[in-house]
DNA sequence: AATGAATGAGGTTTCATTCAT
DNA sequence: CATGAATGAAACCTCATTCAT
């Protein structure tokens, strides 16, 4: 391939970070089940692999940086709803998480796997300021829901976080069914899993929101 | 290498699947960053790296029967409590909960990893046989701590397993930590994410619990 | 698999070396395409991998053994037919030829991957054993030709045991032409090949036999 | 290892391929009972054992590229002296094979285990490719010849082709001579084979040209 | 900055062969 | 003699990463 014009000044850096990110995002929507490599995502890119060295260090940060722009997808979603007039309940809550999730296929996987990487090939400065952002990001989330709930911690967000998380982990789409699921286009945030999310949600927060009151 | 004397037997091949899973369980705990590779485990093991291959498909299935090891000890061990005389309140179960995960260092770090690599290399019927008995087991925690907690369900256990795990995902000691936790040989599972923990599932527990009732 | 009945006298261990090649000849028809490994052999004898190295001392000797049969096999059948009172011409040659590698279709398979494996792991005394036992019955065939063809020579013998071979190694069937003919059920030695030997072998008999008159 | 220089342009590619392959010959040549493994030859080529799969999809490609380099060897040279003015006659040509064949000491062994092998992993897009290339060749050897040969046809080309190879395998060295040949670094090309191989042309050449005739 | 050839670690797989039972 | 678990060499293959161009 002949040499791509080049990013030179430090928007068309951001810019070209966001046009890999999508291509591997694109790339692991056409099929969840499996992690494209890096030649894979480059060539969607319209990139050279190396190319890709020099906007992430590593595999794992770009896989990272695409769960970090999920997550603030994710919270600015909150965010946004928890600024508008209406009030919301325990119910409002669940039932957006439940939009974002479906909204977001690729979420729950993809953190699954950061998650598992976490684990190995992360430098350590990059891990830290990935928390660092997340848990700013986070404040705000939760600086914004104390409108609505004002016994509302960032504990409690963590515990939901984890909970939808973990609760995945544990329900996901199992292989039998993933199969059945594969052949009938079936969306994968199967109704199991949102609906043990919603009680598992509901329990928490009333728990959680009682107890200090 | 002379040849090991051979597992003929059902039960010395059992055995001597056990003695792999300690060898590599022994190499985890070593050095949690890394996994070993496959020629280490069977070093490690006195067991020649084809060798390997007969008692485990590929290592994905390894580090499955590792995890699986993981849960039996911890069900076992709740199943074990709750058939003692002594009543249990939740915040005994916390407590039961938290000593096995500081008798386990290696359970959330490989479960974190396993479910991280479900999403990949696992054939159908490992992972289904896997859930199989998962489920099973899962089922005679939950008959045992009926005795002590009648509304008790197995979604709760659920629940509560999805926090365990997302929460220590999330809370993970991070590197930084983990670094200076390194050089002066803390636990890794750190009170942060032990009490955090243990927040979550009163929260949750009693939300549960009341829920019902 | 419990222990067979034991071959104790050298009779009993002939026919069981004969059952082993029986069972390795039934498994290249069900699949010219393959050499079946020790362990299907076995199995297809009914006898454990370890006890095929009672009666072989490697694989290559086992499928020299079996590519002996067949040179004796057909060696035999030239001789029992110059043995006839009908008088044969060369195009009688041929036919007989080509008679017989129809009725033994893994005879130029098998000779091929023999010589090509000869380049390797046999040991001299067995190599030398088998072309000691092999000229001696090729000088019978020469003697019984003879008969028929007074100029006949085991060089020309040679030779036409050469073309059989070369020119089913260059013209054997084309991997195109057999994907076809598995679909088809075709005979794996074409037209194209017997034609091309008829012609080969009348040229280099009528220029042999021809010259020395 | 330090990263080699690299093979940017196609004809450094070819050039690569071709040192690649030379450095397999050498090691052929330095021990011709055995074949070297792709580690060996990646080695010997001064390169890493994974950029052997770069220009070869498999060990078997690899051999059979060695070979078709002897094949367009053997023919580049039969059609440059049948290019030249000099007449040719039978022994003419049966000269230049011999000398050929005691040029080139690695072809025949290096065919035969080709043929061999092209019994089992070679793919049928390349086993068809190599094919066509050397028919392809392989006209271009019968037109050069026929100025000297008018009746000579491809057939007779092929016949004789499979006379060198089929009498080399029948002929070969014995691994007793081999033996003896190996201490007395004899050319691995007998006598005995080359002397049949020119009975054996002669004849069929003699009966195929005289048959049109 | 961009490229993509080269690297090399390591998991996967197959399999002939050995040897304790 | 018979067994089949164990071996270990070697091929296969993928791939993240590096670095000369």
């Amino acid at each position: 391939m002949s040499q791509h014009c080049r990013a030179t000044c430090p928007e068309e850096k951001e810019q070209r970070r966001h046009l890999i990110l999508d291509a591997a995002e694109r790339l692991w929507l056409d099929d969840p089940e499996r992690m494209a490599n890096i030649a894979e995502i480059a060539q969607a890119a319209g990139l050279a692999k190396g190319t890709l060295y020099l906007y992430f260090r590593s595999k794992e940060e770009l896989l990272l940086a695409m769960h970090e722009r999920h997550n603030s997808l994710f919270f600015d979603s909150v965010i946004q709803r928890a600024g508008q007039d209406a009030p919301m309940a325990i119910e409002d809550m669940i039932g957006l998480i439940r939009g974002l999730l479906i909204a977001t296929p690729a979420f729950l996987p993809l953190a699954t796997l950061c998650h598992g990487l976490m684990e190995r090939h992360i430098s350590l400065e990059i891990a830290y300021a990935f928390e660092e952002r997340t848990h700013a990001h986070l404040d705000l989330v939760v600086a914004a829901l104390q409108r609505h709930f004002p016994l509302l911690t960032q504990a409690l967000m963590l515990q939901s976080y984890a909970l939808i998380l973990g609760l995945w982990q544990l329900l996901r789409p199992s292989p039998l069914k993933e199969l059945m699921r594969q052949r009938e286009l079936v969306c994968a945030c199967t109704d199991d899993y949102l609906n043990a999310l919603g009680l598992a949600l509901r329990a928490l927060w009333r728990g959680a929101l009682s107890t200090e009151g």
